[in-house]
DNA sequence: ACAAATTTGTTCTATATGGAACAATAATTA
DNA sequence: TAATTATTGTTCCATATAGAACAAATTTGT
C-alpha cells in the first residue's frame, strides 16, 4: 500500500500564513540558526551564551558581561553563568575594573581565540551552505536588506 | 561624572563578524522573532508549539500531530504535549483515524479559530513594524529572497 | 505469511533558559 | 553631605524544550 499523506506539501503554509515574510524569517531561524547553535553545542561543547562571549570578545578586546548581554540581547544571568564556565575552561580571563568595583573587564585568552576560530570556520561554512541558493547579485541585495532590518532590530527596546 | 562606556557601538559586530549575513538573520530572530513568541505566551497564554498547532490547523483542515511536527520542524514530543493542552483548552479536536490506529486527525475548533485570529492580528502588526524600515520595492525584493532561503531550508534534513 | 523495520504518539528525564529578587557599588539629586 | 536611584553581577527558581526510550500499530522485504 502506498504511503499515506505523501502528497501533503509542507511548504504551502509559507504563502498561506497571514504574515508570510516574518514567518519565513522565523522558519529560517528554526530550521537553520537554532540547529546551528545546537551543532556548536554538540561539536564544540559550548552553549549559545558561551559562544556569544567568545564571538564578542574576539572582536572587542575588552568588554564587561553587561556589554555582552547588550550586544547579543541575552539576559544578564545567562551571560553570568556562561562567564564562569568560560573562565573555568580557560577561554576567558577577567580583570576587576579599578574604577568600578561592580564590574569586571573580560578578555579572550589564546585558547579562546583558537576555539573561536574553529567555531567560526564551521559557521562560515554553514553560512555558505544556506546562501548558496542565491546568486551573487541576490546575495548582495539580501545583505543590504538584512542589514537594514538588523540595524532596526538593534534599536528595539528590550 | 559622565556615564562610562557610552561611546561603545554595539552594532559594530554586525560587520566585523566572519559570517555577517547569517549573524544578522540570527540577530533578527533573537531580537524580534523569539520575543514575539514570548509576547504570544504572555498575552495569549500559548507557548510556541501550541501556537504552531493553531497556525497549521487554521490553514490545513486536518493534520496529524506528526504533520504539524514536520511543518514546523518541532520535535514530536513538544507537539504531543501541546496537543493535550490545546484539547483541554478547547482549541482543537481530535478524531482517531479509522485507517491507521496509530494516528489521529486534528482539527481546529471554532474557539481555536477565534484565538488564531487574535494572535494573527498581533503578528501581522509585528510584521508591519519590523518591515516598516524597508521601502515597497525593498520589501518586494526581500520577500523573494527570503522565500528562496526558506524553501531551501525546508529541504534540509532534520 | 512472517520477520524485520518503520511510524506514531507518548512518558520520562536532563538541561538550557529567562524572570525575579538580591547585595554591593556607583551615580544622581536634594 | 546625605538620601535616593540606578547599575552590575549573582543566585534561586520555574518552565519551556529536546533527546531517548517505549508500546502499539503498520508497512516492508524475503
Amino acid at each position: 500500500m502506498a504511503r499515506k499523506n505523501e502528497s501533503l506539501d509542507y511548504s504551502n503554509i509559507f504563502e498561506a500564513v497571514e504574515f508570510p515574510d516574518a514567518y519565513k524569517v522565523s522558519y529560517l531561524a528554526n530550521a537553520f540558526v537554532f540547529p546551528t547553535y545546537e551543532d556548536v553545542r554538540k561539536d564544540f561543547g559550548l552553549v549559545r551564551a558561551e559562544y556569544h562571549l567568545l564571538l564578542c570578545l574576539a572582536h572587542y578586546s575588552e568588554l564587561t558581561a553587561q556589554d555582552v548581554a547588550r550586544i547579543t540581547r541575552r539576559p544578564r544571568n545567562s551571560i553570568s553563568r556562561a562567564v564562569h564556565r568560560m573562565l573555568d575552561l580557560g577561554f576567558l580571563k577577567r580583570v576587576p575594573d579599578p574604577d568600578d568595583a561592580r564590574q569586571a573587564k573580560l578578555q579572550i585568552t589564546r585558547e579562546g581565540k583558537i576555539m573561536h576560530q574553529k567555531i567560526s570556520a564551521y559557521l562560515v561554512d554553514r553560512e555558505a551552505e544556506i546562501f548558496s541558493v542565491l546568486s551573487d547579485t541576490e546575495r548582495e541585495s539580501f545583505r543590504e536588506l538584512i542589514r537594514k532590518l538588523a540595524n532596526f532590530a538593534s534599536t528595539l527596546k528590550r
